[in-house]
RNA sequence: GCGAGUGUAGCUCAGCUGGUUAGAGCGCACGCCUGAUAAGCGUGAGGUCCCCAGUUCAAGUCUGGGCAUUCGCACCA
């Protein structure tokens, strides 16, 4: 490095500006680009974009995201990766159908719509997801998110329809796809499958009336079960007549359609006489139903015994012939194997007694709950509810299902089952755009089986290494552990037909690719469409049998969890070999890095996870940030609705996006949720960005004007200790940054980087700034390089985090016109590591502190000179440091002379503490005697000692403690009225005594300080030399004239007179002064 | 209801494996133009570490219970 001109750099930059220009020049120098083509020496770092749903526009989560996706990868490739960025668009899903829906008016998914009016709604969802791509591909490039975006995958492109189509049937010759019910809210009048999200929360539920009617469903004694013959055994032959279970509902409709009884098997139950028969109830619900009667006494208990001592007791359902009738049984209590099918009482543990009877009729056509229980006992469903809400039974037959109710009541009450009947407020939901109430309806759906592998996925979760760490075990290992199976079919047009196939009979074949189906179906299908309506006029043969295509979408979930696999259009042929994407597959797979918000643990992270688990028996990623929600400074979520929505670009162009990006490293830890503020980016640019941006600003300016020779610098060990202190410093950083980016931690990283930038500024330039002003023609190299080389390796070390600055300095400092992001990561020079070194100077900077905050408290101005300080330190090291740094102590304190204190001094009054790491477990309950000894303890000869390094004893109620020097902590206090502040073993003290020649001096440094208020004034540069006249007279002549060489030296006067001149003027305290520049 | 987080200064947050006088930034108060930086520097005040109980020589930290709050709960993504 020789003598050269730096560029010229502003002290108010314009951030903006500054990141438009190196916009420019990496796309002049397709810097992004080189660093997919250039040699990668470390091999490849997987990368894998999480899938944007492409319709939605861009907001401020998305920044938080693609700044934690940019971090790493850039890292990586400085160590010498090569990262693929390859971009990705989730093109299918409820967001695109619903916003179209409204676009053609639609009340919900059409049943009836026709080939044509489901060709024109593909077609407009395929278009209506690339409406906001321009804002997404303008914030990505804006904020510096490096992502390829000219060769991204997109899900609803054929290549990848199939490759997913692929892994389904891969999935189905492992045994693990089915059919089941499944129970889905319905919109009945149009008969359209809802889902959660469209069930809103706040407008979709109502407060309603509804009904709430207690039935009594008599027991079948011919068939009692053993257990509940003997529960049962005390009653008499009158008691058992009539014996009824009591249930509850506030469904009437659903009663048609009973097929089961539950009872919790850990709860009580009794027998209870009541003025409507004998029931059974929960113990717990007896008080609630005798207040039902109210003019009656309290019922009477008659038995007493547990739910599970029910199990498979049958009762006389409340509707006898629905049955048969729908075709369920030949005939009522028709038994299979010698079991009951329908009408017996089962154990389910979320029975409570704290609604109700603690009796629950069950009808698991209607309800999740029930439908889980009916699978585990093997129960058929009765549909006595059509899926348009129409009673298919009883007299009530063709009604709606809401306005059944009433008669099916009154005939249950003409046949003495009513135990009573009233009614229930509460909430219900119902669809906001046909304003029907909700029918929860068991339809039957396609399923994977991933509760045959949730072990196995538990196993490979051991694997990840998540951060946060808690979400390992916690939410996601939660999450797999409850697994339930993955039900894939979607009543919905646009989406990624599902390739199931299905005969008359009910044959299923599953299609891996577009030329099985083209030899199926005996033509060239490479053209087609996959999507619908195209890819359901293919039909074809097989043994006799038409095959049609069922008319399910796939879970968009599969599609986003397909992407390791699809975004390379991966196929493997029935005999497992792959006939296309396999060489970019193998390259890509599993990926090192993956990163979203922590709501992926249930969509993309799992998704990845169950599709790689159950064909690769590996995980699809090894290292996860899940990162926590962005909400506003009052912890609100952001949304529209709310008006508290935060628009990006506009915030880069204020802040600056390496100041954005900074606040999203550093403003808590990625897995907390984040509150946001524009008050908090503006604070992350002061503390870092700006403080940066400041010590490079002072190392051009003054590099221009010196013109050193970088080259001609003294070796590193040769430099004075202020250098080698910022060296030290330096590769300390170095060490703590890398750590913390292999860790995966950026907010580690970022503050080791902080807290060094800290240090830089506003201790190394403070105390080196004279050693730059180039005193009598002189260049200290050694401050310059120091400088330089501080500054060229933070542009490297605060490249990932804030691309642009870095790359900004970087080119200007190392005078190549290349980016920061193509060289290398630093590494560390052990050999510059001095942890003693670095000891010392906290030392130095302690006392400074100290001293500093003895002024401030007791209102001795810093500019007036002292004659002495004295000093105590806290160890003999501290101590040796603080001498041979007594010219700094000096000029911080401005003072005349440094005092170290010796243990004996009458100035301290020592107190002591014992080391607690130190003998906490060695004394244990000894402790409380030690600390009296110590109390009682002559302070001042065991501080002697101590700072001796010798051992010494002390003793209290007989016991004698003998101690090393490390075991106690030694207090210094100064006594009262003394000028003094002591901490943490150091101490401070003022010799606050003014000498005539102190105030003298006082006068001069005012004299002084308003001069260079007069030059700023006047407009002159930091480097011009000035002829001084001065117009004083009483003690600030005096003073002049006694300090005219310090005074000429430190405004750089090379002329002063005494009296009137020419140039600018400005009054002072004493006269005034004019200066003119030479 | 179930599950996972969180609760420390007015605000936003550190405080790893129990240890000393519980810290930082912002805000607030006070001081400061001193040849980098006033969008700056320096100093200070400000604490029921959510509540109760326990373990321990010692608890912000460990255990149990309670309260509050955020997120998730399988056809939103």
């Amino acid at each position: 490095m020789t003598k050269r001109t730096f560029a010229p750099v502003p002290t108010q930059p314009n951030f903006r500006q500054l990141e438009a220009d190196i916009l420019q020049k990496w796309k002049d120098e397709q810097v992004f680009e080189q660093t997919q083509t250039r040699p990668a020496p470390a091999g490849e770092f997987v990368f894998y974009e999480g899938p944007p749903t492409a319709n939605g526009k861009p907001a401020l989560h998305h920044v938080l995201a693609r700044s934690f996706k940019d971090l790493f990868p850039r890292f990586k490739v400085m160590q010498g990766h090569h990262v693929t960025r390859k971009g990705g668009w989730d093109t299918h899903g409820l967001p695109v159908e619903i916003s179209v829906e409204k676009k053609l008016g639609w009340l919900g998914r059409n049943h009836g719509a026709s080939r044509e009016e489901l060709e024109e709604f593909n077609r407009l969802c395929r278009t209506s997801v690339w409406e906001t791509i321009q804002d997404w591909n303008e914030l990505t490039e804006r904020m510096g998110y490096w992502l390829d975006l000219g060769d991204p995958y997109i899900t609803y492109q054929n290549s990848y329809v199939e490759s997913v189509w692929n892994l389904l049937r891969r999935l189905h010759e492992k045994g693990l796809v089915a059919q089941d019910y499944k129970v889905v809210p319905l919109s009945p009048r149009i008969s359209s499958t809802l889902s959660r999200a469209e069930l809103g929360e706040v407008d979709s539920y109502r407060m309603v009336d509804d009904p709430s009617v207690y039935v009594r469903l008599p027991i079948v004694w011919d068939t009692l079960p053993e257990r509940a013959h003997a529960a049962l055994s005390s009653l008499s032959g009158e008691q058992r007549q009539g014996l009824s279970l009591l249930v509850w509902t506030t469904t009437p409709w659903t009663l048609p359609s009973n097929t089961l009884a539950a009872v919790n098997p850990d709860l009580d139950y009794v027998v209870a006489d009541s003025p409507s028969g004998r029931v059974i109830v929960a113990e717990g619900a007896v008080e609630r139903l005798s207040a039902l009667h109210k003019d009656a006494a309290p019922l009477e208990v008659l038995a007493r015994f547990k739910g599970r001592d029910l199990e498979w007791v049958e009762y006389e359902p409340p509707f006898p012939e629905v049955a048969s009738q729908l075709g369920v049984v030949s005939e009522l209590h028709e038994r299979r194997d010698g079991k009951p099918v329908l009408h017996f009482v089962v154990m389910a543990d979320f029975v409570s007694d704290v609604d109700g009877s603690g009796v629950a009729h069950e009808a698991p056509a209607y309800g999740a709950e029930d439908l889980e229980v009916a699978r585990a006992y093997g129960v058929p469903l009765m549909f006595g509810v059509d899926d348009h809400g129409i009673l298919q039974v009883t007299h009530e037959q063709g009604k709606f299902f809401k306005d059944a109710d009433k008669g099916l009541i009154a005939d249950m009450k003409a046949r003495g089952l009513m135990f009573w009947a009233g009614t229930l407020k509460h909430r219900y939901p119902f669809h906001d755009r046909t304003g029907d109430p909700i029918l929860y309806f068991a339809k039957k759906g396609w399923y994977i089986r991933t509760s045959q592998v949730a072990g196995e996925m538990l196993a490979q979760n051991e694997k990840i290494n998540w951060v946060p760490g808690n979400i390992k075990h916690g939410r996601f290992g939660n999450w797999l552990e409850g697994n339930v199976d993955w039900a894939i079919s979607r009543e919905r047009y646009w989406g990624t037909p599902l390739p199931f196939w299905q005969s008359e009979s009910g044959q299923l074949r599953v299609i891996g690719s577009v030329a099985e189906l083209s030899e199926l179906a005996g033509r060239d299908l490479s053209d087609l469409d996959l999507h619908r309506p195209y890819i359901d006029d293919i039909t074809f043969t097989l043994d006799g049998e038409e095959y049609r295509r069922v008319p399910e979408v796939l879970d968009v979930w599969f599609d986003s969890g397909s992407m390791p696999y699809a975004q390379w259009g991966l196929l493997l042929n029935e005999q497992g070999e792959a006939v296309r994407g396999a060489e970019q597959f193998a390259k890509h797979y599993p990926a090192d890095y993956i990163c979203e918000a922590i709501d992926q643990t249930r969509g993309w992270f799992y998704s990845l996870h169950a599709i790689s688990t159950m064909l690769y028996d590996q995980p699809a990623y090894k290292n996860v940030i899940c990162l926590g929600h962005i909400v506003d400074e009052k912890g609100l979520k952001m949304s529209k609705s709310k008006g508290n929505v935060v628009a990006p670009l506009p915030l880069f162009d204020q802040y600056g996006a390496d100041s954005v990006r900074w606040y999203m490293f550093m403003a808590s830890d990625p897995g907390d949720q984040k509150r946001f503020s524009e008050r908090l980016v503006a604070e992350a640019q002061r503390s870092y960005v700006n403080t940066l941006w400041n010590v490079y600003s002072f190392f051009v300016l003054y590099a221009n004007l010196d013109q050193p020779d970088l080259a001609a610098a003294p070796a590193v060990a040769e430099r004075p200790e202020m250098d080698r202190w910022l060296l030290a410093r330096l590769e300390e950083t170095v060490r703590d940054v890398t750590a913390a980016l292999e860790s995966y931690d950026a907010r580690s990283g970022g503050r080791a980087l902080e807290g060094f930038v800290d240090d830089l500024s506003n201790w190394y330039v403070r105390r080196s700034r004279s050693r730059f002003w180039g005193e009598g023609g002189t260049v200290d190299t050694a401050a310059y390089a120091t400088l330089h080389e501080a500054l060229l390796v933070v542009s490297q070390l605060t490249a990932p985090f804030t691309p642009f600055l870095a790359d900004a300095l970087y080119r200007n400092l190392s005078g190549e016109e290349s980016s920061v992001h193509l060289t290398p990561w630093p590494t560390v020079r052990a050999e510059r590591l001095d942890r003693k070194l670095t000891a010392d100077m906290a030392a130095v900077m302690k006392v400074v502190e100290l001293g500093r905050a003895v002024r401030g408290a007791h209102n001795l101005k810093t500019r007036q000179p002292l004659a002495g300080v004295q000093v105590r330190a806290a160890s003999p090291e501290a101590l040796d440091a603080l001498k041979r740094s007594q010219t700094q102590i000096m000029e911080e304190l401005n003072v005349k002379a440094v005092t170290f204190l010796e243990g004996d001094t009458d100035l301290v009054q020592y107190s002591l503490r014992p080391n607690l790491p130190v003998v906490g477990k060695q004394y244990g309950k000894q402790l409380p005697v030690l600390k009296k000894a110590l109390t009682e303890a002559d302070a001042r000869a065991v501080a002697t000692a101590v700072q001796a390094g010798q051992g010494f004893s002390v003793q209290a109620d007989g016991v004698t403690f003998d101690l090393t020097p490390g075991s106690v902590l030694v207090d210094a206090k100064a006594p009262e009225g003394v000028a003094a502040a002591e901490d943490a073993g150091y101490l401070v003290a003022f010799d606050t005594a003014l000498t005539p020649e102190l105030v003298r001096e006082g006068l001069a440094r005012d004299l002084v300080r308003a001069i260079q208020e007069a030059r700023k004034a006047a407009g002159f540069e930091v480097q011009d030399r000035i002829a001084l006249a001065l117009e004083l007279d009483g003690e600030a002549l005096e003073a002049a004239q006694a300090w005219q060489d310090f005074i000429a030296g430190e405004v750089l006067a090379e002329q002063v007179a005494y009296g009137s001149g020419e140039g600018f003027r400005a009054e002072v305290e004493g006269g005034a002064v004019t200066l003119k520049k030479l």
